[in-house]
DNA sequence: TTCGGCCTCCTCCCCAGGTAGGAGGCAGCG
DNA sequence: CGCTGCCTCCTACCTGGGGAGGAGGCCGAA
């Protein structure tokens, strides 16, 4: 099955790169262009590409636009996105935008073809230094003093607590912890009830002035 | 110039495994093991390695802990850590507790060499399938990295969002500025929209991890 | 003057989230 | 042994919040 890749940048020259590239590979076709985001919105409902290689700074709507609407459209679509500029600010827009990972036009072409199928088998990617980055960004941790209310809290009702302060929609912490959303109503009650709150912004709020969101971030229990 | 490799992991046939797989490649070298944490703190002060392999289910000491005394007594030491699991909820404790990279014992043999060379390289790496995980964790929670659409905001805008980040709802921010609750849903609705979030809750995270939440620190009356 | 951005307010509609109240299973403890 | 706390799940109900869409007034820039 080979994999069908859109390559959505607004310099032809970086197309054609991308085009001679990956006309090397047999399990790679490139199966249309874009050149600005509005077009990839286009291209990509008309030749449903298994990937779309999406550069950020593009005429009409850049790329992270029109990754949102990409993915609006097919959840299932998966956008790796091309940069020249290793700029914080557009990974973690990028991967907010449901970006399926991140690399640097200048990677060696290897780092590129395995990152194409990475993400062609489902995965995730990003290039190393940005891996880096995004570890650092994830990793420094403040820590204050809870307040001994939140000791009253059973392990279940903390874990809740921590995922709510994620910004979790019940429905998301029931798949996090795969339990019924129900239960998870269930804990949300509880712990509104014992800290005094009256809903779960301000369960929000408590977790993050008391730094027990940072302190605590957790992963997702596949 | 070769890389220099301590293997750290209690079970010899994973040792033996990584020792037949490295003593391919003439850029890398074995140069000590270790069966337990203990072990592999007192080798790495002793060999210097380059990188350290390290399990994280070791007796005596586990792979976490042992990960942050090396990195307490070396700084510039790179630890990759190995995993059979990748449900394996240490990730993020691992990467805190200064870890460069994360990949699982039955990654393709050219991903674990790829990882190695990367991380004595001094970049960081998770693999695919981890770096998927956190992707997700990380998507689903607005995060850090003072998203330049925080100045698309009018004033009243960030006003508004202010008073939603002390845990407030529609009408009592309505009450705060004397308008009505329908202004305050206008303004809200924007609000999520220019950031790209979903709901309030997710308003609340995001502006207290950007700090913009200081000055009126009114928390949730216990 | 016209145009666009901002602030204000409205209606109609739907759903996620919170409340109330009950219930079964299980483990630890006196 | 029975009691208690915790986790799990259920139904039924109501409301706050968010989406969509429209609208009028004010002000500054072109």
């Amino acid at each position: 099955m080979t994999i069908r890749v859109l390559v959505a940048d607004d310099q032809s020259m970086v197309r054609a790169g991308f085009r001679m590239l990956l006309s090397g590979e047999p399990d790679i076709d490139v199966v249309a262009e874009a050149s600005n985001g509005l077009e990839a919105i286009d291209k990509a409902a008309r030749f449903d590409p298994t990937v779309v290689l999406m550069d950020i700074r593009m005429p009409d709507l850049d790329g992270l636009e029109a990754t949102r609407r990409i993915l609006a459209a097919d959840p299932d679509a998966r956008v790796l996105i091309l940069t020249t500029f290793d700029l914080d600010e557009y990974v973690y827009e990028a991967l907010r935008a449901g970006a399926s990972g991140f690399v640097l036009k200048d990677d060696p072409p290897e780092q590129l073809l395995a990152a194409i199928r990475t993400v062609a088998a489902g995965d995730a990617l990003l290039s190393p230094t940005i891996t880096k980055r995004v570890i650092e960004q994830f990793t420094r941790i403040p820590r204050p003093a809870p307040p001994k209310e939140l000791e009253e809290l059973t392990g279940r009702e903390r874990e809740i607590l921590r995922l709510v302060a994620g910004g979790l929609s019940n429905a998301e912490i029931a798949e996090e912890l795969t339990i019924s959303e129900t239960t998870v109503k269930t804990h949300v009650t509880h712990i509104l009830h014992k800290l005094h709150l009256r809903d779960r912004v301000q369960a929000v709020v408590l977790a993050h002035q008391t730094g027990l969101f940072e302190a605590s971030a957790r992963p997702p229990a596949v």
